[in-house]
DNA sequence: TTTATTTATTCCAATATTGCAATATGTGAC
DNA sequence: GTCACATATTGCAATATTGGAATAAATAAA
């Protein structure tokens, strides 16, 4: 016998393949997998009778025998998907066709810790199943911070006092007995944009998320990028401008910062509670705030497709209010500032998922991580 | 029957691992292979009696019967690696237990063109012919500028005139009838790093090439990075300054570049052949010109490391010349630069492998690439 | 209509791989 | 020395996977 724990991965991957829209018959399954068609074929029959696949009808190609085109059953089960930061928490319900059947988003009481948090994750997951069709087959959580995926651990974050070394995965694995992976928000973002968004097709791409802060998630030969301290694309803390001691990127161009200087606000000016429909208003703007915000974003760009010659940079959060006209705008700046981007400019686009990108995201990784039992 | 491209891949992991001293008995390749021990020691049985590998004695652990120790056999064969830039080009034979065994150096006439490079190189691997035992396996070239490798085409370089679109894995496999790989010189000099220098263990690691121009790679889960247009890493494009319209960085911190700087020599200055000589004696130096060099650097470790978060940024180059004592202040002048730094201080080191590391570099890539004929 | 061609799926004998038990060869305790 | 234990390798029956031929089901051409 191959390993059972390989057999798995072949089952999960199919199903992947299927729900996805990429490989929706026996033949093509064996393509991606890269196995015979007498397996796949024999891999498909037992997805069959495990009500995880069925076949939904024939699909003529422009000649030969017609597909027998697969699909994945919505009722086998469906993933929770949970992303928070400190102002509120996101749950979805996607079914295990890939369909997103619910979401839930509570806004977190000021005074929220650690615990409370974690309270509101299981209540969250605990509503979820009302309505629900099947058994929750996985959870995935996009937490804000420092993460640990490895541990299921999420080792900091400054905007919750007491949120150290929060053993996540095995909390959640406890309460609801089911499969928990654990991922940084910005991270699991770049799954939801493969599984929801623009980047579908893609296996090399990049999350720009500038919220409270600025992180960034870079997606390479299908795979995010990681690193040594789980601190990979932490650019937010790069010093800006790149001259003398300037402050840290965070404070010049996250997303309060750029509603701040376009809307002329200063420092101590409460933030509207709606900063993506603030900033839509200010979408029209010009002048040299305008062209400030511009140009340093268009740096920020230029550096980072001369280093990661990407085939996609994704805008995420509020800014996304400033829509096309901004992107257009940094990217002709970039070119200007680094004349060696005229060959290859930046295809810098704004994302389609809104708000839900977190909790999509979530879900996407307990998707890609839950693998079905072996009968 | 598994598919026999499976095997042959297997086939040639075992000989990687056990070259490379990572895994060198039976058991121990088959935790490495992620393969039953009855499958890998049929494996190891059909490499030995094809002479690729051989039991070398035995190895006594903590307890229990010890391993009967395996090892490549020198004789099975060589790899040809080959590397050059506008100057000279560089010829290395590896022998197939992944020894050094020859080094061919020759410096190119200033009037040189593409078809005097290539027959330049056909000349050396000719020559690396004499001495060698047993066939020659594979050819590794390590070229500048752009080259896509899945094509094996080299397609532009700035420094010779009519370098442009070279076929290069064409014309050499005709030549010389073995498998020919292609790759970027600063990418191979990456894999040099994990089979001859202080990478040998490490999956995640950074190239720093301040060269003619200034070129990083970057080593992620044990791959290097790749990108849409083959241009990953070209940070020798960025302005520098990151203020107003600043030049080019090639134009301020190459090799070329920082000598000038730091000997006060003006732009039209001649360069010492000797660069890295030349560089050695001004290792001492201490004043603004220095210190600038320095707070330069360390800026561009700063945004590195804070974006890719790698265990080691290996400095390789004429600028190796200045020694540990620069790479300390670069690391302690970053730390000072940017606070986030403190927390995960940049392991910046020097390279070992000297003026050798293209050549091995490629032949490290003839090696990784070649697999052995089936029996 | 008939035949050739294309593409998808299935059947089956051949074989590659595994799991497990057996065997080999050492250390450490008593 | 003998026994328990630890680790490495091998033998073999059980089985997962493959390659290739056969079958299925469509279009295109004669």
């Amino acid at each position: 016998m191959r390993s059972t724990e390989e057999l798995r991965q072949n089952l999960a991957k199919a199903i992947l393949h299927v729900r996805s829209g990429h490989a929706t018959s026996r033949r093509a399954l064996a393509d991606a997998l890269r196995l015979s068609p007498s397996t796949t074929g024999d891999y498909v029959d037992q997805l069959i009778s495990s009500r995880h696949l069925v076949e939904s009808g024939l699909e003529q190609g422009r000649m030969g025998r017609p597909k027998r085109v697969l699909k994945t059953v919505p009722e086998a089960g469906w993933f929770a998907g949970i992303e928070f930061n400190a102002d509120r928490v996101q749950a979805v319900r996607v079914d295990f066709s890939g369909v997103q059947t619910q979401t839930i988003t509570r806004t977190l009481p000021d005074e929220a810790n650690a615990k409370s948090v974690m309270m509101e994750i299981t209540a969250l997951i605990t509503e979820l199943k009302n309505g629900a069709v099947g058994p929750l087959l996985a959870i995935g959580v996009g937490a804000p911070g420092l993460v640990d995926p490895d541990k299921g651990v999420a080792l900091h974050y400054s905007f919750l006092p007491d949120w150290v070394d929060v053993a996540v995965r095995d909390e959640l694995t406890q309460c609801f007995q089911v499969p928990v992976i654990l991922e940084n928000n910005l991270r699991v973002i770049a799954l939801a944009e493969r599984w929801f968004g623009g980047g579908r097709e893609l296996d090399d791409y990049v999350i720009l998320g500038p919220r409270s802060g600025f992180g960034i998630a870079v997606m390479k030969h299908g795979r995010l990028i990681d690193g040594q301290h789980h601190a990979t694309g932490e650019i937010g803390r790069w010093v800006w401008p790149l001259t003398g001691a300037g402050r840290e990127m965070h404070d010049v161009l996250s997303s309060p910062a750029v509603w701040r200087r376009l809307s002329g606000a200063g420092t101590r000016a409460r933030l509207p509670t709606d900063l993506h429909g603030a900033l839509q208003s200010l979408s029209q703007s010009e002048g040299d705030s305008w062209d400030g915000v511009v140009d340093d974003y268009a740096r920020i760009m230029g550096l980072l497709h001369l280093l990661l010659d990407s085939h996609a940079y994704f805008l995420h959060g509020p800014l996304t209010a400033l829509g096309v006209r901004f992107c257009e705008a940094v990217t002709r700046q970039a070119v200007n500032l680094m004349p060696a981007l005229k060959q290859m400019p930046p295809n810098m686009v704004i994302s389609s998922l809104g708000d839900d990108a977190g909790g999509l995201g979530a879900a996407s990784h307990a998707m890609e991580a839950w693998e079905p039992a072996i009968s």
